[in-house]
DNA sequence: ACGGTAACCGTACGGTGTAAGATTGTCAAC
DNA sequence: GTTGACAATCTTACACCGTACGGTTACCGT
């Protein structure tokens, strides 16, 4: 008979997933640097060495909290127009990496390419190839939109706006620093983004977006 | 008198700038990782504490070399049209980071941003403005190009395409492991990397860059 | 000769990832 | 009911990290 008056009767067994779902928490809230295995431990109620039972190391944990954030990304669906597909792709892609603002980074610094990362490449150029690129062209236009989708991200990220509460001030401040004789260009960039903006935000990301894609089908659309 | 015979006489003073000198080679060297403060000072000849004595701590060291880096970066010069000039500053800033491998992971992760790129920004938002964008545009601009320069870069060095050496047996290598049956797009994606390329190797950042740059050109002609 | 001070060093603390081995809990076989 | 196997956990220890704190040297103007 099993002692079912166990005080910690609720405890789930561990195990790998459990490991992922508490990394993904611990960097969600604190940071990548948040992540230890040490913190880690101690947030499942274990000791440190005991996660090593059940993940090879902390690269494994790496690699495997974002495998599960890239399987979050919508895939571009078949069934639309592939200009569409691939913006509402890229667009969750963007809102992703944003909702987990330490994915990004760790894409571009891991060697390692996730399953679900080549999952989601493959989708995206075979959607551009049934649009008609050429595979040279496909290559090209891969890259384009994955250098902006990343290439935003991080920014919006590095600048930490996800904390809309003290961007304004943190702005403010900055500008008050600024010398504005010597960078008239630079302030006036930044008092562009204190302006208050539409609830429909994502008009920054979309514009480069919209950029690359109008290019593309300028491009496909005359071969 | 001082005393001449000493053997280390060709030993130079040490400096703020002999430190962010030796930080840049040991990084360039070994990565970002490489550089600790216990290793940086072995390289210069000296114990780990006194680097404290020219630095303030580790943080002033990567601000330090990353504004170093960033003024290698060509500023888009003011006599030639806005598109050229934005290009050549472009393609120049993909040169340096690339040079410097750990320089736009760095960029994008610390929370400082260096007086050089603040020169930086402010030329590249000048010569948008002096191209007739309006400052919303200006700001649509600034951050489309500053996303593919960086995101392009990050995938180049994270990749780390600057061992030409290897790349083609890693993805050769890669397209072995590589089940073809279900990712299909991806091997033909891998092939085209795996094409010889033309000693003007530029070809991929710059279509990205061009796609942009022509999208610009012609949102600022249509107002 | 004598401070003063600029430059440098030794020690130590709390943090990191993880290798190696000891320990517990559970369950099947005898 | 005892034993043995094996899965799961913990303990200890090591090398490395950034750096706080205090001590030691070397030079220099008076």
């Amino acid at each position: 008979m099993v002692s079912q008056i166990d005080p910690e009767v609720t405890r789930q067994p561990m195990s790998r997933e459990r490991v992922l779902d508490a990394a993904i928490a611990l960097a969600d809230r604190g940071g990548i640097g948040a992540l230890s295995m040490r913190k880690l431990a101690q947030e499942l109620g274990i000791e440190a060495m005991t996660l090593y039972y059940h993940v090879a190391n902390k690269d494994a944990i790496l690699d495997g909290i974002l495998d599960m954030v890239v399987r979050e990304i919508e895939l571009p669906s078949a069934d639309s127009d592939w200009k569409e597909a691939i913006r509402r792709s890229a667009i969750s892609a963007h809102e992703v990496l944003q909702r987990h603002s330490w994915a990004a980074g760790l894409t571009l610094a891991s060697r390692r390419v996730s399953p679900a990362r080549l999952r989601h490449m493959n989708a995206i150029l075979g959607t551009l190839r049934g649009a008609g690129f050429s595979a040279e062209m496909t290559d090209h236009a891969y890259h384009a939109l994955d250098s902006h989708v990343m290439g935003f991200t991080l920014w919006v990220v590095g600048m930490d706006l996800g904390a809309d509460d003290d961007f304004d001030a943190m702005a403010t401040d900055f500008l008050a620093t600024l010398d504005r004789d010597e960078l008239p260009h630079l302030a006036e960039h930044v008092e562009q983004h204190l302006r208050p903006r539409s609830p429909d935000d994502e008009g920054d990301f979309a514009f480069g977006l919209d950029l690359i894609l109008d290019g593309l089908e300028r491009v496909v659309s005359a071969s």
